[in-house]
DNA sequence: CACGCTCAGATCGTAGAACAATCCATCGCT
DNA sequence: AGCGATGGATTGTTCTACGATCTGAGCGTG
């Protein structure tokens, strides 16, 4: 009385595997074959096409806002103020709190709203600890360093040591979890990617509380280029020896400074 | 012209760290501070007891039945017809949808509805690939096999036996990712839980269109066992190895299983 | 016969209003 | 001062409505 759920099962429009029309190749049988021909690039090229949905861009709005420091953490985002100062729907607007919710920006209390997420020492601890596997993880199965992803992990120090030099210590940070992105590329896999992103999101939840960036992002640049010539010397297992004492130094001062803001 | 929305800033109750009234005894510093005390035990409690936005339950219900197999990967499931069924609003049902399809269960289609996620040979190795960097990386930050933790393991394939013995190989494949799931659970990070968690299910996707749950399963029985009897005697390292070879060969044998399907 | 275009039906995306449920702060009572 | 009741404010959920988009059928042309 659950079950009958009177469902289209329409497999076959559902399926990206659907190129048929005035093309006289036959491509079926694409789903099992996936070469890195046009195939991958077209899907990469309908990512940016169908970015539309209203409610997703309102997400890309607030989250920008959140990394920017508008909101801070801790603070509640009403939807009457939102959904004026926005001009959208609530219901779009709900819809773009759950997105963000899922991202852990955001924290949903039943009946009382959303809140810029407050993370907890024990967060910092549980972030590190995920990081150092996934990142790690992504360098030990890795036999040679492959040339364009060693591309990102350049332009990311040279881009720390461009802000370094103007002092913008914003923009340090910025650069150096782009540079841990990088790392995370050097996987090959999508979902450790994107989990690491998640990741330095959340992590940079805890720096907008801390109140120094600089003391925050400075000490890492130099240990960041080390790591990259490491990579690009093929020594892999040095590199990930690197990033696990990087890790640990990072964990115990952050855990430090943010445990000075709590006090 | 963006930015001064008046979002209320009231840190002060949007922190668990709130627990004043009636109790005499001052438990301010309470996020620093993470003792084992009632604190932890509480914080699971509420997470009982909240647990309720319709929307979530109807998520609930849903990843069932799609994990049953109900649903079969790539059938859409119809705004309409969910609605009526389970007889929610629209906007309710549509959170759940939402909530789905960040945990990679379901594919949203712009203007096109949500579809059962059908995964492709691709997301099977890429599933394996941060599957072997997160369970791997679990057991290699790991000096002492703590004792509750095993339980986790002990329980999963003495279920598996018990199932392997009454031919149920669809609760053999539920108790294998159990083991899993307890694998993850030893890393200590609930985000490494979580992502297990989540591509555990996932990878139940795969499963449903395989054929022959039998093929898929039973091989692992006794793996497993012999990766447990590893763990339990504290071989820490030659655990992981095992477990390192056990998803090559599982790798393999889906992505066959896969393609001959797919054929 | 194949191909391309137009149109109508169906479904989704978004908006807006409405009511119930819940939370929070204030007030009044003992 | 402590405690419980009351009212306002906000969220949770439902309902209705309309524009936007996709899909497939029908028609016309080469």
């Amino acid at each position: 009385m659950f079950y009958d759920l009177s469902v289209t099962n329409d497999v076959t429009g559902g399926v990206p595997n659907d190129v048929t029309g005035g093309v006289p190749n036959d491509v079926t049988g694409g789903v099992s074959g996936d070469g890195t021909g046009w195939g991958a690039r077209l899907a990469g090229d309908r990512a940016l096409l169908d970015r539309g949905s209203t409610a997703e861009r309102v997400a890309d709005i607030l989250r920008e806002r959140i990394t920017e420091g508008v909101f801070r953490p801790g603070t509640r985002l009403s939807e009457e103020s939102l959904r004026d100062a926005l001009g959208i729907s609530r219901n779009t607007l709900r819809e773009a709190f759950r997105l963000l919710a899922h991202e852990g920006l955001l924290e949903h209390q039943l009946n009382r709203g959303v809140f810029v997420r407050l993370l907890t020492s024990a967060d910092i601890r549980d972030l590190y600890a995920i990081r150092r596997i996934l990142e790690c993880g992504a360098l030990r199965n890795l036999d040679a360093v492959p040339t364009p992803a060693v591309e990102g992990l350049k332009t990311a120090i040279d881009a720390a040591d461009e802000a370094a030099a103007r002092a913008d210590w914003s923009a340090v940070g910025t650069a150096n979890m782009r540079f841990h992105q990088a790392i995370a590329d050097l996987s090959g896999s999508r979902r450790v990617a994107e989990s690491v992103r998640a990741l330095l999101a959340e992590l940079r939840l805890v720096f907008l509380v801390v109140a120094d960036p600089r003391q925050l992002h400075e000490p890492y640049v130099a240990g960041n280029r080390a790591l990259y010539t490491l990579l690009a010397g093929g020594d892999v297992r040095g590199a990930e020896e690197a990033l696990q004492r990087y890790f640990d130094e990072a964990e115990k001062q952050l855990l430090a400074a943010y445990a000075a803001v709590n006090a």
